[in-house]
DNA sequence: GTTTGTGAATGAGTTCACAGCA
DNA sequence: TGCTGTGAACTCATTCACAAAC
């Protein structure tokens, strides 16, 4: 497969975006979407929604618009999400319970596979279909599974060691809740989310 | 107080990360730090660091850098963190009940004073020091807590729904869990968060 | 008439570079 | 010498505008 082309990471969010428009509801039924269309349900402009999607080809026809199936078909595999990708969860806590148990995830396509925790008191308790297993046998599982995608929902000061240990693993992509900078491993993409942070943003507009 | 200027999102971002590091045990003690050493810290450049607090004064001095207390406090001010914002949670499912324990946000200054569930079921439940109240208690409620922040962890069907009695209570700030495009009413700033889009983008880097 | 794809124009945000102060 | 504050230069993303296709 030809590698992605370098493209905003603003862009790479919105074609996710547009990915779940083209699965909405809404669209059940018709045969062709116009970029005004999704730009519309996604709340970008159609000219933003051409620009993006012809760095990957052209898939409409003009005055016609996108074939829904097809479009659909190319977003995701453009977003590498036409298999199903396992991923691992590390961390049991709070946190770490409601991801393993969100429901958004696998409407969209992710399974949690695998949930560790280095806390012997967790390790062996049930957490919905999974077991939580100890953090030492990451490595073997994520080979066994096939996994290519981890989530860290642990305290800081363990998340630095966590990277390493899926980095190790082999992982490549990685969703991390844990506040701080991270140093990322060759090779490695972080994706970070902080859920203070986005708190503390939403502040700055308040007035007062 | 005068209204804060208007300035890149990221850039907002940006300042609660800066905050963030003067809350770290690594600068405790120190009486100044450098935009060096913030940038580094923040992962972002020197450069980029004095123009973000150039938007709001000179709080420098050169050759010496920033005083560490002032500069918290400055920060603190200028993002409405300087006095605690009680946070009310609608939605009591399994990501709502992870965010009414999570430990992140007290330690940041956020306290969720009250959370809410249309659900029969859930309503009366305790999660934590909290007991579900009815969402129909809402309105009362904020005005009672003083809260001007609220967060939505409900299904998606339910978020817009949802924004609107937010708004309709006086809240200005809201923290969305719920994927989709809302129609944000006039003066209210909303903030979403799509947990399934991340994995999504992080795919996008995925070989193969 | 409608809608796409894309080069050109615009605009926003970041980096540079340096004057000025400690 | 070390570090800040800031206008100028630059980079990059979005918007515009239009030729071509249906």
């Amino acid at each position: 497969m030809s590698p992605n082309p370098v493209i905003p990471d603003t862009a790479v969010t919105r074609l996710a975006t547009y990915l779940r428009v083209l699965s909405e509801r809404q669209v059940e039924g018709r045969l062709h979407v116009s970029s005004a269309f999704i730009g519309a349900a996604a709340g970008v402009s159609p000219d933003q929604v051409r620009k993006d999607l012809s760095h990957f080809g052209e898939f409409g026809r003009p005055g016609v618009g996108y074939d829904l199936e097809q479009l659909r078909y190319h977003l995701a595999r453009i977003l590498r999400l036409d298999r199903v990708r396992p991923a691992v969860l590390v961390g049991a806590g709070s946190l770490g319970s409601a991801l393993a148990r969100y429901t958004g995830f696998p409407q969209r396509g992710f399974r949690i596979a695998a949930v560790f925790d280095i806390d012997p008191q967790r390790v062996g308790t049930k957490l919905g279909e999974l077991t939580v297993e100890h953090v030492d046998c990451l490595s073997r599982r994520v080979a066994e599974l096939g996994a290519s995608i981890g989530i860290i929902a642990v305290p800081r000061w363990a998340c630095q060691s966590v990277v390493e240990q899926l980095a190790a693993a082999g992982l490549q992509a990685i969703l991390n809740f844990a506040p701080g900078k991270v140093d990322v491993p060759e090779g490695v993409n972080v994706r970070s989310v902080d859920l203070a942070r986005e708190l503390e943003c939403l502040a700055y507009y308040l007035p007062g």
